[in-house]
DNA sequence: ACATTAATTATGT
DNA sequence: ACATAATTAATGT
């Protein structure tokens, strides 16, 4: 039967899914259930926005499963994956930059979940959880580096090896191991992959294509495993 | 050393 | 059956 409106119900999130997370290990039970109570769950599908670039910053995130794409679109309309987020980080952090609007657009690469709060209690998580700062600021460090070591790739190398570097990255970041190699944990596609590398996605099917005859990987429709990391990362280090 | 264009085939609902 | 992904060859800068 159709019942009557009714507020939101109210679940008490576990505790579990934050104890251990970096941003809150520090922190005790009644810390964490005060964090909790604040926040709210939501489930999303593979390839929904989360947020979108431009948009003011009302919220921030905690990824706590499946993964996040973060994404910019060109004024001509072209798509450019920025990096990827696996569960168990910070995303949406706009006022840890310093800005009132999302710098970029978050796309579920897979399904996923996600706890978020309101950016006005952005500023007290910082002054009353200890940690949580630090903590941040690693994360945000992390990602900048990766990005700086983006540019230089993306200035000095050609394509089959951005291509190897992109792939490295998302292996150490989400590979999980399955029989035959370390298999990238969502669905990725050339056109992907080109978006990352900023190429084509013909270029990254012959370029896959090679590696496969090679034995370096091997790959189905939005599935690559690599079969062989250390001569990708022969192919994607210093001039072969 | 790569993009573009185009045609063809494979794969998932 | 249909849409989306992937491959492959030919041609262009």
């Amino acid at each position: 039967m159709r019942n009557a409106k009714r507020a939101r119900p109210h679940f008490r999130l576990d505790e579990s899914l934050l104890t251990g997370l970096p941003p809150f290990s520090k922190l005790d039970s009644r810390q964490i259930r005060e964090i909790l109570d604040q926040a709210s769950a939501r489930r999303y599908d593979e390839g929904s926005a989360v947020f979108e670039e431009g948009r003011s910053a009302e919220r921030f995130f905690m990824l706590l499963d499946g993964y996040i794409r973060v994404v910019r679109i060109s004024p001509s309309g072209e798509q450019v994956i920025v990096m990827h987020i696996p569960g168990g980080q910070l995303f949406g952090i706009a006022k840890a930059l310093g800005h009132t609007t999302y710098p970029a657009t978050a796309v579920t690469a897979a399904e996923s979940l996600a706890l978020s709060w309101p950016t006005r209690l952005w500023d007290t998580f910082v002054a009353q959880y200890e940690g949580f700062s630090t903590e941040t600021y690693k994360t945000v460090g992390t990602r900048l580096g990766e990005m700086n070591n983006r540019i230089m790739e993306m200035a000095t190398q050609q394509v089959e090896q951005r291509i190897a570097n992109a792939i490295l990255r998302l292996v150490n970041q989400t590979g999980r191991k399955v029989e035959g190699g370390i298999e990238i944990d969502f669905p990725i596609t050339r056109q992907d992959l080109s978006e990352m590398t900023g190429s084509t996605l013909h270029t990254v099917s012959r370029t896959l294509s090679g590696w496969e005859k090679h034995g370096l990987i091997s790959s189905g429709r939005k599935r690559i495993t690599v079969c062989d990391p250390h001569r990708l990362v022969l192919l994607s280090g210093a001039t072969g």
